[in-house]
Parts: C-alpha cells; sequence; structure tokens
RNA sequence: GCCGACGUGGUGAAAUUGGUAUACACGCUAGCUUUAGGAGCUAGUCCCGCAAGGGAUGAGGGUUCGAGUCCCUCCGUCGGCACCA
C-alpha cells in the first residue's frame, strides 16, 4: 500500500476539472425542481478570507451538493461586495486607486475560495462596484425617487471633526469615531433617505412566515420597534396652540403634572417665541444641542431641563400642567412631546425629582402600597390597579388604557396611533468609493433624477481622495463638465454616494439574471429561482442588510418588478454562522497574533481536511474556538478512508456493516436538513470504524459510503471513485435508508427501580415490542429481585426498546 | 437598566427532545513499532471506592416512576438595544 493520500495533489485536479466542465452551473430551464442556496457576499479586504468565510462557505457547500444529489437545480452563486471604506482610506494612505486595490483583493479572494472547492457557478459573478451592476443600483435608487420612496431632507448627522466626515451610526462606538476615536458631534446636513418606515408594518408581520433563527426575527421586531398608543392634545394658555404627546399609558393622566418637550422638536423649532421665559429657554436649547454624543452618554441618565413659563391644560381634570424642555426628549419618538407621570414612570420621576415637580399616585404599588410616591423604587409601571382616577378607578391599568382611549377619542381630544421605532434609512455618503446617487440639480438646487438613458452615471476617476469634510466627488472637474454638457450650464451632479447596503440590498436578484443589459433581472428568471431557499451568513447583519434587503423586495415587488408569485419574502430560510474564536479563546485579531490563515491549513493539510474540521468543530450557529490540534485529527480521519478504500477487499458475501450504514445514512441526511455538520461528521466516523474493522466489504457498501462522504470532502471522494472505475454518476443520486436493515437483532433495556439503574436484559426483536414478556423478564431478573423482594411494586412502566422502570415502596 | 443566547470530563462537544449522562474527536497515560524525529498501531482515560456501591451536567429548590432536558430563584459568560414615552 504504497498509494498515499496526496490533498494537494488531488485537490487541483479536481477543482481543474469542475472547472473545466462547467460543473456547477446552475440551468436556466430545467425540468428538475430549484434551489437557490446562498451565502452572503464578502467585502474583498486586504486581509484576504478569514477562517469565518470558509465556516459559512462550506455550509452551503455541502448543502448545494446535497440537494443537487437529491435530484434539485441548483442555485449557487458568488460575488463581490465591493464597495466600501477600507479602499478608500488604503488610497487616502497610499495613492493607489480603490478600483486596483479592490480589484486585486478580488483576484486574492477568488484564488483562496476556489482552493477549498466550493461549486460556485461562476459565470454568474457579480461585482457590485462594476458600471454594469451599480448601473441597476442607480436604477433602482430612480424607481425608489418616481415612488416615493427616496426623498431628500436636512438631517442630524454623525460628524468626525477629526476625521472631516460623516459617519453612519454603525461607525459611531460609544459616541466616538471608531478610527480615530475623537468625539462625534451632530451636524445637519442635507441628505437622501429611503422610506423604510412606509414598509414598517409589513417588515413587522411578514417575519412570521419565515424559516429565520428566531434570536434574529426577534432583533428585528425590536429594531422595528411598534407601540400603540394614543397622541392627546393639550391647549396652550394664553394662545390658540395645542402640544400633542404620544403615549402608550394613558389610564395615568389623571396623575400627569408637567409635559416635557423635545429641544429640537417641531414645536420648540416654531413656537420658542411664545414661551414667556424665552430667554433661558432658548439658551437651554443652544446648551443641548451642542452637546456630544460623548457627553450625552457620559451624563447618563441624570435630568436637566428648563421651565417655559407656559401651561397647558389636562382637560380630564382640568389641571394646569407646566411645560418644560429637556434633552431626555426625544424629537424623533413620537410626536417628540411628553406627558409627565412621575409616579408611574421612572424617568418621568426622575425629572420630577431634578425640577420639584410634585408626584401623584394613580396606580396602587407593589404589596397595596398606596401612600405617597417619594422614592425611585416606590414608581410603578407596567401593571397594579387604578386609583385617584375617577371613573378609572379600581380597574386594571390595561383594561383602563383601553378605557380612557375610547373615552379620550370620543370627547375629541385624542386619536389613537400606532409609532414605530424604525427610522428612515440615510443612505447619502460623503465618500468615494461607492454608487453615485444619479441625482443632477438645476441652478436653483433643486434636484431632477438623472434621464435612465444617462446610466450607468459613471464614478469619475479625477479626484482627490483626501478627506476635506465635503464629498470627493465634488473635486472632479470630468464630473462637472458632464453634468453641465448633458444637462446645460449651472446644472451639477449630487456629490454624495450611495452607502454600499444600498448595494448588497439587491444582489441576489441579479444572480438570476447577472448578465443582463436591459433589466436588472428578467422577471421570468426571478419567477424561476426566487425566494432564496437557503441563506447563510453572520448575524451581525440582523437589523443592517437582512431589514434593507427585505424592504427592497417588498418595495420593488410593489413597482412590479418582481412578480408575486415568487412571495413577499426574498429569503426563506436563514442560518447564521457562529464566531470563530483565536487558539486563546479571544476574537481573532492581528493584535493578538491569534489569526489562521486558511491558505496556511489548505497547504498543510489539505481543501477536504479544512472543510471537514470547521464543520465538525462544534453547533454550526455557536461560537467556538479554533483547535490546531483537532484539524490533525481530521486529517487522521480521511486518511482512514483513504487507507480502507486501498486495503479492503470487495465481496458480496453479507457483513455486519448493513445496521450501521443505513443508520448513518439516515443520521446524515436528517443532520444535514438540521444543519447539524458536527453530528454528521461523527456519524460517519462511527460508520468508517465499523468499516476498518470488516476484512471483506461489499462494492455497494463502498459506494454508498463515498456518496455520504462526497458532499462534505468532494476531492477525496471523486479521486476514490475514479481509482475504483465508478462511473460519475456515482454522485448524481444521494442514498436512501433502508427500513428493514434498521432493526436491531436484539435490543438492550435497562431496568430502573426507583429510577436507578439495577439491570439490563437482552430482548430479541421479535420480544422488543411485547410489553408483558419485558415485565415478565424484569421481574425475573436477579439484581432486580434483591432490590423488591419483600416490597410492594406500585407500578411497572414499559418504555419500548429503551427501559422498564419498577416503583416500589 | 432592558431583551436574548449559553453554562456538561483536562479540551471541542454528544444525548433519538422527559428514558443507561459524557457518543465522536482532541489531549493525556502505558505498551508495541521506528536508527532517531514526525507518524502509526493496541489498550486505558468523569470523580470516590479493592469491590459491592455511591456521587456528578454553574448553585439552590420544585414537578415526575425517571430531569442535562420542564418550572421557580440566584450566579457567571457572551451578544443586541440603550432615556422609544
Amino acid at each position: 500500500m504504497d498509494n498515499k493520500y496526496q490533498p494537494n495533489i488531488i485537490e487541483p485536479k479536481w477543482q481543474k476539472y469542475w472547472q473545466d466542465n462547467n460543473y456547477y452551473q446552475a440551468a436556466d430551464n430545467s425540468t428538475k425542481p430549484k434551489f437557490y442556496c446562498l451565502d452572503m457576499f464578502p467585502y474583498p479586504s486586504a486581509n484576504g478570507l478569514h477562517v469565518g468565510h470558509p465556516e459559512g462557505y462550506t455550509a452551503t457547500d455541502i448543502f448545494s451538493r446535497y440537494k443537487r444529489m437529491g435530484g434539485f437545480n441548483v442555485l449557487h452563486p458568488m460575488g463581490w461586495d465591493a464597495f466600501g471604506l477600507p479602499a478608500e482610506n488604503y488610497a487616502i494612505k497610499t495613492g493607489v486607486d480603490p478600483d486596483t486595490s479592490t480589484h486585486n483583493n478580488i483576484k486574492n479572494f477568488t484564488r483562496q475560495i476556489k482552493a477549498l472547492g466550493f461549486s460556485y457557478d461562476w459565470s454568474r459573478e457579480i461585482d457590485t462596484s462594476s458600471p454594469e451592476y451599480y448601473c441597476w443600483t442607480q436604477w433602482i435608487f430612480l424607481q425608489m425617487y418616481q415612488h416615493g420612496l427616496a426623498y431628500r431632507k436636512k438631517a442630524h448627522v454623525n460628524w468626525c471633526a477629526s476625521c472631516q466626515t460623516v459617519l453612519a451610526n454603525e461607525q459611531v462606538v460609544n459616541g466616538a469615531c471608531e478610527r480615530c476615536k475623537n468625539p462625534v458631534m451632530q451636524k445637519d446636513l442635507e441628505q437622501w433617505f429611503f422610506r423604510i418606515t412606509d414598509y414598517a408594518d409589513k417588515l413587522l408581520a411578514d417575519l412570521d412566515s419565515i424559516d429565520w433563527p428566531e434570536p434574529i426575527k426577534l432583533m428585528q421586531r425590536n429594531w422595528i420597534g411598534k407601540s400603540v398608543g394614543i397622541n392627546i392634545d393639550y391647549d396652550l394658555e394664553n394662545s390658540d396652540q395645542h402640544i400633542t404627546v404620544f403615549t402608550t399609558r394613558p389610564d395615568t393622566n389623571f396623575g400627569a403634572t408637567f409635559v416635557v418637550l423635545a429641544p429640537d422638536s417641531k414645536f420648540v423649532q416654531t413656537n420658542l417665541k411664545l414661551f414667556p421665559n424665552y430667554t433661558a429657554t432658548a439658551s437651554y436649547i443652544e446648551q443641548t444641542v451642542k452637546k456630544t454624543e460623548l457627553e450625552r452618554i457620559s451624563e447618563g441618565k441624570k435630568k436637566t431641563g428648563v421651565f417655559t413659563g407656559s401651561y397647558v391644560i389636562n382637560k380630564l381634570n382640568n389641571k394646569r400642567l407646566p411645560v418644560y424642555i429637556s434633552d431626555f426628549v426625544l424629537a424623533s419618538v413620537g410626536t417628540g412631546a411628553v406627558v409627565g407621570v412621575p409616579g408611574h414612570d421612572v424617568r418621568d420621576f426622575e425629572f420630577a425629582q431634578a425640577m420639584g415637580i410634585e408626584v401623584i399616585r394613580v396606580v396602587v404599588g407593589k404589596d397595596g402600597d398606596t401612600a405617597t410616591i417619594s422614592k425611585r423604587e416606590q414608581v410603578q409601571e407596567e401593571q397594579g390597579t387604578m386609583i385617584n382616577s375617577d371613573f378609572l378607578n379600581g380597574l386594571d391599568i390595561h383594561v383602563a388604557t383601553e378605557k380612557i382611549m375610547d373615552y379620550l377619542e370620543k370627547q375629541g381630544w385624542g386619536k389613537r396611533v400606532t409609532n414605530y421605532k424604525i427610522r428612515d434609512w440615510l443612505i447619502s455618503r460623503q465618500r468615494y468609493w461607492g454608487a453615485p446617487i444619479p441625482i443632477v440639480y438645476d441652478p436653483q438646487g433643486n434636484a431632477h433624477p438623472i434621464k435612465e438613458e444617462h446610466l450607468p452615471l459613471l464614478l469619475p476617476t479625477d479626484v482627490d481622495y483626501r478627506p476635506k469634510g465635503t464629498s470627493p466627488l465634488g473635486s472632479s472637474k470630468s464630473y462637472k463638465d458632464l453634468a453641465e454638457k448633458l444637462y446645460g450650464a449651472g446644472w451639477h451632479f449630487e456629490v454624495d454616494t450611495m452607502d454600499t447596503f444600498v448595494c448588497s440590498s439587491w444582489y441576489y436578484l441579479r444572480y438570476c439574471d447577472p448578465h443582463n443589459a436591459k433589466q436588472f433581472a428578467d422577471p421570468e428568471k426571478l419567477k424561476q429561482w426566487l425566494p432564496v431557499d437557503m441563506y447563510v451568513g453572520g448575524a451581525e447583519h440582523a437589523v443592517l442588510h437582512l431589514l434593507y434587503a427585505r424592504f427592497f423586495h417588498k418595495a420593488l415587488q410593489d413597482f412590479g418588478f418582481i412578480p408575486k408569485a415568487v412571495g413577499r419574502e426574498p429569503f426563506k430560510a436563514l442560518r447564521n454562522q457562529g464566531m470563530i474564536l483565536g487558539e486563546d479563546h479571544q476574537k481573532m485579531s492581528k493584535s493578538r497574533g491569534n489569526v489562521v490563515n486558511p491558505d496556511a491549513i489548505v497547504q498543510d493539510f489539505g481543501a477536504d481536511t479544512m472543510r471537514l474540521y470547521e464543520m465538525f468543530m462544534g453547533p454550526f450557529e455557536e461560537t467556538k474556538p479554533w483547535d490546531p490540534q483537532s484539524i490533525k485529527g481530521m486529517r487522521r480521519f480521511l486518511e482512514k478512508i483513504w487507507n480502507v478504500y486501498q486495503s479492503v477487499k470487495t465481496d458480496n458475501a453479507s457483513n455486519t456493516v448493513d445496521l450501521a450504514l443505513h443508520q448513518t445514512i439516515k443520521k446524515v441526511t436528517e443532520d444535514i436538513e438540521q444543519f447539524k455538520f458536527n453530528t454528521a461528521i461523527s456519524q460517519l466516523m462511527i460508520c468508517l470504524n465499523s468499516y476498518a474493522e470488516q476484512p471483506k466489504l461489499q462494492e455497494a457498501q463502498l459506494k454508498i459510503y463515498l456518496q455520504l462522504i462526497y458532499p462534505f470532502a468532494p476531492h477525496l471522494a471523486e479521486e476514490l471513485r475514479e481509482q475504483k472505475h465508478w462511473s460519475e454518476n456515482l454522485f448524481q443520486d444521494w442514498p436512501k435508508y433502508d427500513e428493514t436493515k434498521l432493526v436491531n437483532v436484539s435490543y438492550l433495556m435497562v431496568i430502573q427501580v426507583n429510577g436507578k439503574v439495577r439491570d439490563k436484559i437482552e430482548l430479541s426483536a421479535s420480544e422488543v415490542d411485547n410489553e408483558q414478556i419485558i415485565k415478565d423478564k424484569a421481574l425475573a431478573s436477579n439484581k432486580v429481585q434483591q432490590y423488591i423482594s419483600g416490597k410492594e411494586i406500585v407500578k411497572v412502566i414499559v418504555v419500548p426498546k429503551k427501559l422498564v422502570s419498577i416503583v416500589i415502596k
């Protein structure tokens, strides 16, 4: 047996073979049922592939190969989320343009991914930074604009004075810029938004229809943040104005003692001069608006505020409520105004304490407490019975809430409303390396969509990337000239680019028809492939990409570009891979020096070992540490398979492995379906151990095992198949288990006395379903007799094929 | 602070979903093999005990004939949100 397992030779050989024969191309017209199996496409960073990437990619590869063997026409594509800030920062530092560096990175990623033998359909590769792709990103923007879902408004944005640029919310860490650690300030800028809030209710409701991990659904639900309540109008004394507050707890309204407005709320902005204490009010507003994010956070929940000098009337009891302004109230939540009930809201209580406002109890506290509320711990929220509240007295707060809402609506003092926490999606970025926003301004500054025939609006190359507080595109002469040439003197293009999440919100659609120059995708092809049947990636996109893509799907479907027949959701099933930690159980990072390079693993052990190892580490969705020792064990397993196939004699005589083999077919099939790859592999090891003990095996047994191992270790399986001169069609079928072969010759049953194992009895297959025989045998056992003799048997429980439990007194 | 996930040998973990806890690996120990190293093969490996037996799934309590699994309280680790009215 000098034929050794040499992955470094066989793996490149089969990778070339698959590529040369277009082995994994998805067929656009096929009679087979379709299966769309998708990875979250990577950002091609300069660091190359991280060991976390192959974890997800191996899982989808196993799944894709398994589904192909199961008779499906599988779409399994790969591409590049190529726009992004790191390439631009690299350009600022080195002068290498982002296009060049990004495409070098893509080459490296492609090489690394191909070396792992994944069955991607490379003919569908896409690159979001190519004009062929972002042409359609821009086209979709125009559709959003024409349907009223893209709009421009002045907004507070996160501004880093040191980097001279705005930052996305995700780039603000504890109030500081994630790159330079300087405090982030608020700045008002004209920005483009997508009206995702129009879809809040649908994004929430449709979550119920998809097979996603519950924690991800929950995070989306929380992010969307539906709250049902009522808007109540309070008339402002000595004025014809009224303040509208939003509350979910109108039941406590008899306990209201003040009203608070957000400093940057619309009411304050337009009615500031109505307040008697105008000077103090204006100075408070000025202070709070200047605060950095960091200052706000470091102040914690300490309450500050100012009395405006104005009062409103609570029509329920004609009480005068003083009106305050405080930055604990947020302009963007509800109406930007709050009615303060300090007895039953901790924040209101803290504010009342700080301002010296009275506290009224309207809900009975813990242990029947009806005393005056003077301590934070007495503030009763969320449950209880009403008191001091006129017609609500004695009611449970939830009943009271409904009753008073009916009353307020009937009186015309309020109106039920539903609020959502989710905000419109700010898509403008003052960056270079992204898709240009296809908007042109006339000399008066009015925005116009660019004409479709001018798409793609190409990203100019004559720009200065260096940060200077305005968008790099503003420095391009060619961009300026082009706008004037196409639209006339004094016209200019929008100089911001789109958030890269816009590009990634529709890439799964493009894979269905990646070379279409007339449409982003032919509806017929979308109809054939959508929805994505299995989507795999990290959980870090829970409320970003995964929410945005759902929004795009719904909007584009409503515009008529995605057939109704494919359903309201883009991703039918989702699975998240867990993070892979370093050997030291810490997050992998260059500074810790615990980063594992996939290239080195493939070099030292082979791609099949790498694939198997990552799947064997632990449950797919869980965080797990890298262990270099265990990789050796996986290589040993593959060598053992290899060696068994080299040395075993084949013979059609019956042997004892059929039970193990059919158990393995069953287990591996079920485990792949459930993404339990670790236990599937362990079963394959058990089966191999049983094979290795046999002097002779049937050819059929060797073939089935190869079919089972193929999705996991395709190179090894192909090589052994070829060595044995078996047909290539071997891997076009998935084996089925034979129920009759799963029957044990005998069963070992446990006998418990009062819950403790006292003996084990062996029963033949014919006896194992007969309760009477089982009971008799169990009670006849010598060991059991020692425990039960002279005792009263209360009952005997028989669990078929498993155990007998005898209860004595 | 609120929401969520998790906690099992020296390590990664398994447990047919309420039925023999520790499968499958890694590591370790001993023996064999090899000129040596690497590797390979065989046996052993939760704890206490010579044994019979007893104990053990973060801690404590409960339900049950039977609990890693279900319920309650607490502790710890990780993730998300963070004054959302």
